[in-house]
DNA sequence: TACACAGGTTTGTGATCACAAATAAATGTT
DNA sequence: AACATTTATTTGTGATCACAAACCTGTGTA
């Protein structure tokens, strides 16, 4: 039962009325005092725990910025979300923790950790590390039948912004990345940089939410040219490029300033 | 209660005597047929969780080589050896598992990963793609003090070798890497690095027990000299010669391929 | 001797509960 | 009106329990 009207409360929060005494519009029923969480649901699996599926939903919670920076995230607050005991939870958010999405801070709340302007160079600047590195490693091991899937996968991402499907061509432009670097049997590196692509991800969405016309530009063509030559360091030259036009609306620091702002201000 | 007796059992593992029965000195009370798992513990320290402390208790002996890798880690297991409850040593494999540092098969078995020659080339190949890049992002944020601190710290791996201490050589080496790419603020490389760490650590302690001696060279001194003249990339080089050395008892894809079979045939 | 099968046991998973710490809210004081 | 204090609530942590799946081990069969 949930009864809502209009009374006077009390609250620190200081508003017209007077300093202490606020008008609100509350809800008695403590149910609803709860901060109004709301992710997406992915679909789940057979076979698969519910851990997993809880991970896996608020992993792309997290990337798609469903969930702000700052906003305290409480283990009983998502298992009434998601339906599920708090066990589960727990685990998820663990492990995501392990995998820098989440923060645990002293007093062990949980929250998105917030972007700066410096840690998003640094990120971006490990990106650039780490993926040319897998690309050349993975080189040797991509066959004609991995080439013939990314190029499908990049005219999927081409018809995709062509389309005018925005929030497609991200999850493309990845999937073109991960299918390139795990060719490599042997890799060990694309945990990593899905790390670094889980904390990018929510400020990258925050960020473009602000800009009105989002030009997506790549340079996978380059990077299948020289996956055709075989050309490790013509490999590794496009995927910078890649890297570094992808975050071209950050191309001054008072842009990014202002990015980095504005993910952080949204209530 | 413990008896020991000398008693003809049945068994899949094929013997002197027959293929079925096979002598075996059997401990009758059950309890002794868990498989013997010692780790050593590490301290509690005071307002730490359980959880931490197994999870930092475990890390360690990963690290160390105590757990030998294949073998299978129960949750009952370790919460019976570590003396707490299941509940943080779930936790604590959830986020040893999301660090790359344990394994969690498809029937939810926890082992410590295997090492093979391609993989540890792999491993070692992103630590150089990785470390010098740390390093000189860290490079204008070593401040006087750090820099004492770690020449303090180079001079105490100089003594603990000279001293035939090895085995406290490897963590003050990692200390070593670890304040250097700290020194950045805004650093994000560094739980990638520890991972790779990590990961490689088992392998570096079963294999060095192989070796009759073990010479420890570093190149942190060219690393100081190259922090006290600015200069980002003689301590990239410097980085990449300090790793590159210390691997070098797998100098030869022969001796590498050795060291993995012992590491691996251990029972 | 090798393989399939059946039993008993162990194991991971997920739910629930108790408790102390942390947070939030209300009250008191200046 | 601002700050300190008390009270109430929420929260994370860790323990225990039930259950189904996986595992081990001995037995039967070809």
């Amino acid at each position: 039962m949930e009864i809502r009207i209009l009374v006077l409360i009390k609250s620190r929060k200081p508003n017209l009325i007077t300093s202490r005494w606020t008008a609100y519009g509350y809800a008695i029923n403590t149910m609803d005092k709860k901060s109004p969480i709301s992710i997406t649901l992915l679909e789940r699996a057979n076979g698969v725990t519910i851990a997993q599926w809880v991970y896996k939903t608020l992993r792309s919670a997290v990337m798609n910025g469903e969930i702000l920076p700052g906003k305290a995230l409480t283990i009983r607050g998502l298992a009434h979300v998601l339906d599920v005991s708090p066990m589960p939870v727990r685990e998820a958010i663990r492990q995501l923790s392990a995998e820098n999405a989440l923060e645990i801070n002293a007093s062990r709340r949980v929250t998105v950790p917030k972007m700066t302007a410096l840690k998003f160079n640094e990120l971006c600047e490990a990106r650039i590390a780490l993926e040319p590195h897998a690309a050349a490693r993975a080189l040797p091991f991509v066959t004609p039948q991995i080439l013939e899937q990314l190029i499908d996968l990049n005219q999927q991402g081409d018809q995709a912004i062509a389309d005018g499907k925005l929030d497609q061509a991200s999850p493309l432009n990845q999937a073109f990345h991960r299918l390139l670097y795990s060719a490599n049997p042997h890799q060990v590196c694309l945990p990593m940089i899905e790390s670094l692509w889980l904390q990018l991800g929510p400020f990258m969405r925050l960020a473009s939410s602000k800009l009105e016309e989002f030009y997506l530009v790549d340079r996978h063509i380059e990077a299948l040219d020289a996956i055709k030559a075989q050309d490790p360091f013509a490999l590794q030259l496009a995927i910078q490029a890649d890297i570094r036009e992808g975050i071209a609306f950050a191309s001054t620091p008072e842009r990014l300033q202002s990015f980095v702002d504005h993910s952080n201000q949204i209530r």
